[in-house]
DNA sequence: GTAAAGTATATGATATATCATATATATTCG
DNA sequence: CGAATATATATGATATATCATATACTTTAC
């Protein structure tokens, strides 16, 4: 059952938060998405950021960033101008109305977090941050295969996964 | 910071996972989606479900199903035919070449997943599991807001936050 | 200073997510 | 039976994710 698959409980937990949080947020009346929500966010705090530099503190990716940014420009949240130092960037400007929807939303999301764990406790949150991370680095700087260590189960702990890099068991096919 | 928000970890975690499991399907050979691999999987076990038994069994949506199997079918790792008995339905099958690509694909999935959890106990994993399933709940059956519960932290645990549907704290706009 | 290399952004193509709705068919109920 | 209701699927519209690549500009190396 896909349900034992930790996974897939991962997806479905995100996904459902995603879904009552955005549902929130267009209920109280904002026409904004939380991914916009949260670029506009980011550029808020660092307006000079490169689109690249906005996609890693998101963690999302440079082409989503820039379809991101060009919908905040034409809801007017977001303004931009030459760059004074580098002609391939603009530089951006949160407006006033973007100020504004991101002070009024911010109880709304603030909120979603707390409806969203309430009954788990701090330490609870540390830990689940602390796998989430370990799983993070195990899928980074790897890529996958080692099928299986020669009997040295959590040795790799601190390593995140740094392993070499052996053939994959599948059969290849085009 | 965005990384001390749990949802932004959970959000990274799995990306990251998808990217680095999709990787190494594709390094693989194979030309399937990590989707498409799971609706396939589904339609094996259960050639006879609906679009939205797929989709709640996937947490995908209807639609999204749709245009899957919709691939699928162009693939040819899908066959249709009439359904005997509801003529809305068609009648699914996956082909020789869906059977023999659901197998090949598995040791890919499966090496991918424990490189994922590696140095992660069955402890964690299941303590993870409690805690997505407890955020999933909160997330369900609920619309946000009891701004802050009048001080009873946990007694909502069971109850999947079913609490009054006070009007939000946020200002209303259009 | 110029060529090469690197960086920033935009965009095409495709896949998926989501919502709303259209269409067809089934089921239920009076 | 026939109308109302429910269900199954498809699809349009839009947002996002991802990869690849094009374009413009900057920096580096010579």
């Amino acid at each position: 059952m896909l349900s034992r698959i930790l996974f897939y409980s991962i997806d479905k937990a995100i996904k459902r938060y995603r879904q009552f949080a955005q549902a929130n947020i267009d209920r109280a009346g904002f026409s904004i998405t939380i991914d916009q929500w949260l670029v506009l966010n980011v550029i808020q705090e660092k307006p000079d950021s490169t689109q690249m530099e906005i996609a890693e503190r998101t963690f999302k990716d440079q082409a989503s960033i820039a379809r991101i940014i060009h919908l905040l420009i034409q809801q007017k949240l977001v303004a931009v101008e030459n760059h004074p130092t580098d002609r391939r960037r603009s530089q951006m400007r949160v407006t006033a109305e973007g100020n504004r929807i991101l002070e009024d939303v911010m109880p709304t999301i603030l909120n979603n977090r707390a409806v969203a764990l309430r009954g788990i406790s701090e330490e609870e949150i540390a830990q689940l941050q602390y796998l989430l991370e370990k799983i993070f680095t195990n899928c980074s700087n790897s890529k996958s295969h080692e099928t299986q260590l020669p009997n040295q189960d959590d040795l790799s702990l601190q390593m995140g996964a740094t392993a070499p890099d052996a053939a994959n068991t599948a059969t290849e096919r085009a």
